[in-house]
DNA sequence: TATCTTTGTTAGTGTTCACTAACCAAGTGG
DNA sequence: CCACTTGGTTAGTGAACACTAACAAAGATA
């Protein structure tokens, strides 16, 4: 899909947002870092928008894993712990990630990035409830609250864990903190 | 603190975020909203960075009524119930702010802006951490989860309720919606 | 060998940005 | 009445931005 100097125009560009913000995403940066010359980004994208909109796809690619690793969990509560931990394993691996999620909201005068954005955060949110839902019928998770609530607890939760690893400059390990996060939602969610 | 054509320059830029990004936000479009030249509001702030700041103090003021009201109540639940409920009205009833919040990474690579912010964040997260120790140790709060991961929860689901409000172009009742992940939110985490 | 495609270059475009210089008019106070 | 302060104006600055024109070199293809 994507060549090789495409591959690496959109991985620079995630490192640039990561270091200093998007702002610090400009042709000139990502001509330098990569050592290649302005014009020459423009062999490889039409314009800017189209390396950002290449960046949310390579997210999406990179994400996807997480969203098919809970077929192999048969009981709602494994599935949803392999929905965080999924999660977290791949920003955790992929650092500069957690910058770019927080970019979203920098794209929102772009029409085409949001939409592409909201569509990808949907998809999750969508999955994630019918299996909070299915959970609930099996009577593995609580009824007494609205799926839609856990979702939001749920991802909700979990962003913000991201966001504060990210604020705090990485100091505690994601994963580490992530695995405890987890342990409680499973506390709260279970029926007991 | 400030005159009068400072609170008018403060709100016209918190609109024009509002309307369409922080992009929007250029020393042109505010004069222009105004109705002044552009050197004109060079007279009242210094540079554009001062009226960045002077948003988000006029953020942290409006807000503040929503922590103060938390010493009301004497049950931690409602406590709890008070800072999400307060919370969220007050964004409802300023539902520009949504937009402000979430351009808080915006300003990441302006240390001044992100230092204020994250002091702001910092001071809600620890005085909610605070009330779900104390309802803890009454007995009021289930003690198995980790007071962080409550306070992560609480904040996280909130913060998602309202990116989702705001995103959504507010097409739901945030207050409504709000009550519904209160009440859920009490449900989980009050000792059975 | 001749041509075409690919991928790079240097030099420069117009636009937008935050911000300034210089000036001016209205009110205020000694 | 005259100086000073306050808060506006018009005109313009340099810097940064995304992007383009024109050209060049290397490899593939006919």
């Amino acid at each position: 899909m994507f060549s090789e100097r495409q591959q690496q125009i959109v991985e620079t560009a995630i490192k640039l947002i990561a270091d200093k913000g998007i702002q610090n995403l400009t042709t000139k940066n990502l001509a330098k870092e990569i050592g290649i010359s302005e014009p020459a980004l423009y062999r490889h994208f039409s314009n800017k928008l189209e390396i950002l909109k290449a960046v949310i796809t390579n997210f999406q690619i990179k994400m996807q894993p997480a969203l098919e690793k809970l077929n192999k969990s048969v009981n709602s509560l494994n599935k949803i712990e392999s929905f965080i931990l999924e999660h977290l394993k791949i920003i955790s691996q992929n650092p500069d990630f957690a910058k770019v999620i927080f970019s979203e909201a920098n794209f929102q005068n772009k029409e085409d990035l949001i939409l592409k954005m909201n569509k990808m955060m949907n998809q999750s949110h969508k999955i994630l409830e019918t299996v909070v839902q299915l959970g609930q019928s099996k009577n593995e998770i609580r009824t007494d609250v609205n799926s839609l609530s856990m979702v939001r607890i749920i991802i909700g939760s979990m962003r913000l864990l991201v966001t504060q690893w990210s604020m705090s400059g990485k100091i505690f390990n994601l994963e580490t903190e992530g695995r405890q996060l987890c342990d409680d939602i499973k506390k709260i969610i279970v029926v007991k």
